[in-house]
DNA sequence: GATGAATGAGTCTTCATTCAT
DNA sequence: TATGAATGAAGACTCATTCAT
C-alpha cells in the first residue's frame, strides 16, 4: 500500500505519530501535521475532534497492540524465564516496528495532560493484570506492590532506553543499528533482567530464611 | 532561605523546572513561568535570553551536579561492585533531591530541539569518559561501543523509571514513597544491575572460551 | 467599487501603503494595519506571510506599474526630447495617482532591510535597461555607468522631491496643489531636465573637441 | 581624538546617526545604540531625555551646519551662477563629510513624527529666507511661491539622490566612488541645475513678452 | 469529504523608560 | 555619572478551531 493509497484519516495519524515522536506533542502544530499529511487543516478536527483526539487515538492504538504482544508471550506451560525472554523478544520487535508510536506514548506518559489522564491509569492496571501471574512464578511476591512498582517500569524502561537516546548516540558515537545489533540487544537486556530478577528472588528467600543450596540451583 | 529571599533569576529557574517537569518544555509558556515566579515576563529574556535559555541553564545545572555525583562515587581502590552500588546510591539520592530537574532533562533528551542538540552530545561524551574505567573493571570491554550504548542508558533509565511513573503509581496503586521505600529501592536496583552485569561478563568470557563449565553455575 | 467590496487582502495592502507612507515601514505595527483595514491581525500573516511580505508586495506592485508607465513613454520614432517630456508627464501622473505607493518605495529604498535587498537590485537593473537607449539618443554615453548613476536617481528624485515635502509645504507656505499646479510642475521639471541634459551633452562634445566655438552659444 | 576619548554623550549621538542612517529612526532601538556606543541604556534618557531627543539633536546639529554652509556660499558681489556653483560645491562637500547625518534628516523629513513637526517647519522657513535673494538674481520671481516650492526641494534632492542610492548602486553597478567621481559629480549637477534654471528664466521672460536676443546672451 | 477564509486567544520577544543604588 | 534590575505595553507571529461553501 503506497502512501497515496492511504486515507486522509490514516495519513493524519501516521504523520502525527512521526512528528510527535520527533518533537513532542505540544511542540507540533496541527498545521504542520496537515501539511505533511497532505490534507486540509480542518480535516483534523473533522476526523479526530481536535489535536488532542489524535493523541487519544495514538494511545489506544499503542495499547491494543502492545498488550497483545506481551500477552502472547506469556505461556503458563513454559518456564517463567522463557516467558521473560519471549516478552523481551516481542517487546523489542514491537518497538522496532513501531518506534515512533512507542516513543510518543512513552514520552507523553509522565506529562500532565488532563485529557488523557484516565487513559494512562487504565493502561497501568491492565498491564499489571497481564503480568502479575508471571511475577509470582519468577519467585517474587505478586502482591508486593512496592516491588512491582519498581520492577514494572524498569522492564519497559530498560528496553526503551536505547530507543530514546538512539538519535543522540548515532550522532555522538557513530554507531549504526542493524538486525545484528538488535539480536545482541535482546540478549543483553534479557541477561541483565533475568539474572537481576533471579538475584532478587534469592535475596528475598534469604531474608525470609528459606535459603538452601537447592533453591539456588 | 525563604522563597522571597531568592533573586528573580533563581525564582524563574526553579519555577520553570517545576512546570517543565509537569507538562513538558513546549507546553509551558513564559507567561505562566513569569506569573508563578512572580516576575515580569520580560525578565525571562533579560536573564536567560529567551525561553530556550532556561532550558540550556537547566541542562547545564543538571549536568554539573549529576556528573559530579557519579564521579565522587567512583573509587579505583574499591571493588567495582561497590562502586556500582555507590553510583546507584548517589544517583537515587541525587534524583530524589532534584526530581524535577532530572525529569526535565530526561524527558527533553529524546526530543529534537535544535538549540540544545550540542549540549546533549557533549553530555554523552563526558559521561562515557567518567565511567569507562569502571566498565572495564566490571569485566566488560570499555571500547565496545555497542555494549556501552545499551548499558549506559539502561542504568539511568532503570533508576529513573520509578520517578517517571511515580505520580501515576501513587494514584493507581495507592503507595506512599518514603525513606524506607527508597532504601529498598536502591537495593533492588543495585541487585538487578550487578547481577545482570555479572551475567553479561560471564557470558562474554564463556563465548571467548576463557572459563570452564564449573565456574558457570 | 466601495471599500466594503474589496477583499480582506486588498484592504490590508491599501491600508499598509497609506500608513507606511505616513510614518514609515518600521514605525507602523501590524495591529494598526489590521485595525484600519478591518481585518483580524492574523490575516496579515495568512495572506502576506508577515509584515515584510506586505512590503514586498508593495515593491512589486510599484515596480510593475512604474516600469510600464516609463516604457510606454519611450518611442524610438519620436525625438528624444519628446520622450523625456512624455516620461516626466507619465511619471508625474503616475505619482499623483499613486502618491503613497511611490513614497513608500522611495522612502524605503535607502534603508537597509535585508529581506528586500534583492528586490531593490533587480529593480535598478530593469530600469537601466528600459532607459539606456533613450540616454544614448540624448547625446550621452549609455555605457557611462558613472554618468548614469548620477542622472538616473536625479530624474526620479527631482520629480518626487515635491511630493516628499508636500505636506510640510502645504503647511508652511499655504499652497494648494491642483491640476493647474501640476501642469506647470511638469513643464518646469521638463525644462530643468532637458536644458540640463542638453548642457551636459554639449559639455561632453566640447571636451571631445567635436564642436567649435560657434555652436556653443 | 580617538573614539575612546569622546564623551558618552558624543558617542551616543554618533552611533545613533550611523544606525538611523542605515535602517531608519523607528527600526533602531535604544538598546542597540547604547550597546554600539558602549554606554548604559539609561544614559540615553539621561542625556537626551529619550530616543526622540536624539533625533531632535540630530536635526539641530544638521540644521546649524547645513545652513551655514549654504550662507557662506552666497555672495551678492558674485554673479548668481557662481553662487549656485558654490552652493552646490559646498553642499556636496558637506554631504560627503556628513553623509549619515544628512541622510537621517532627509529620510526622516517626509515621515510623520509629531514630536519633530515644529522643527521641520522652522527649518523650511529659514532656508527660504537664506536663498530667496539669490533666486531673484537668477531671473526668477522670489515671490512665486509655487515656483519656489518646486525648485527648492529639487535642488537638495538632486544633490542627495546619489547618496541615497549609493549602497544599492555600488552593489548593482559595481562602481567605486572616489574624489574624482565627486568632482565630476559636482560639475554634472551644476550643469544640470544652472542650465535648467537658465532655461526656466528664459521661458518666464518669453511668456512675459520681454524676450530679446540680448537677454539670451 | 474537502476547502480556505476567518477568528480570537495565544505564542515568545522586544520596546523605551524608570528607579534605586 | 553610571549601573543594572524592573516594568508594562507593544512588537510580530502562530495557535487550534470553526464555518460557510
Amino acid at each position: 500500500m503506497t502512501n497515496h493509497d492511504k486515507t486522509a484519516k490514516e495519513r493524519i495519524l501516521e504523520t502525527a505519530i512521526s512528528l510527535f515522536a520527533q518533537r513532542g506533542y505540544a511542540a507540533v502544530g496541527v498545521r504542520e501535521i496537515a501539511k505533511n499529511a497532505n490534507v486540509n487543516v480542518s480535516m483534523i478536527s473533522y476526523y479526530y475532534q481536535g489535536k488532542i483526539g489524535i493523541l487519544k487515538s495514538i494511545f489506544n492504538a499503542f495499547h491494543d497492540e502492545y498488550l497483545q504482544s506481551i500477552q502472547s508471550a506469556i505461556d503458563d506451560d513454559k518456564p517463567p524465564e522463557a516467558c521473560v525472554k519471549a516478552i523481551i523478544h516481542n517487546m523489542v520487535d514491537f518497538v522496532r516496528e513501531h518506534v515512533d508510536l512507542t516513543m510518543v506514548v512513552f514520552n507523553t506518559l509522565p506529562l500532565d495532560i488532563p485529557e488523557i489522564t484516565e487513559l494512562k491509569s487504565e493502561r497501568v492496571h491492565r498491564l499489571i493484570d497481564a503480568v502479575s501471574g508471571l511475577i509470582g512464578r519468577l519467585g517474587l511476591d505478586p502482591n508486593d506492590k512496592e516491588l512491582f512498582s519498581i520492577i514494572g517500569p524498569s522492564l519497559l524502561s530498560i528496553v526503551l532506553a536505547h530507543f530514546r537516546v538512539k538519535p543522540v548516540q548515532r550522532k555522538a558515537l557513530g554507531i549504526e543499528f542493524d538486525d545484528m545489533f538488535y539480536d545482541r540487544y535482546k540478549e543483553i537486556i534479557s541477561t541483565i533482567l533475568l539474572r537481576g530478577v533471579k538475584g532478587l528472588s534469592e535475596q528475598t528467600k534469604r531474608k525470609n530464611g528459606v535459603i538452601d543450596e537447592n533453591t539456588r540451583r
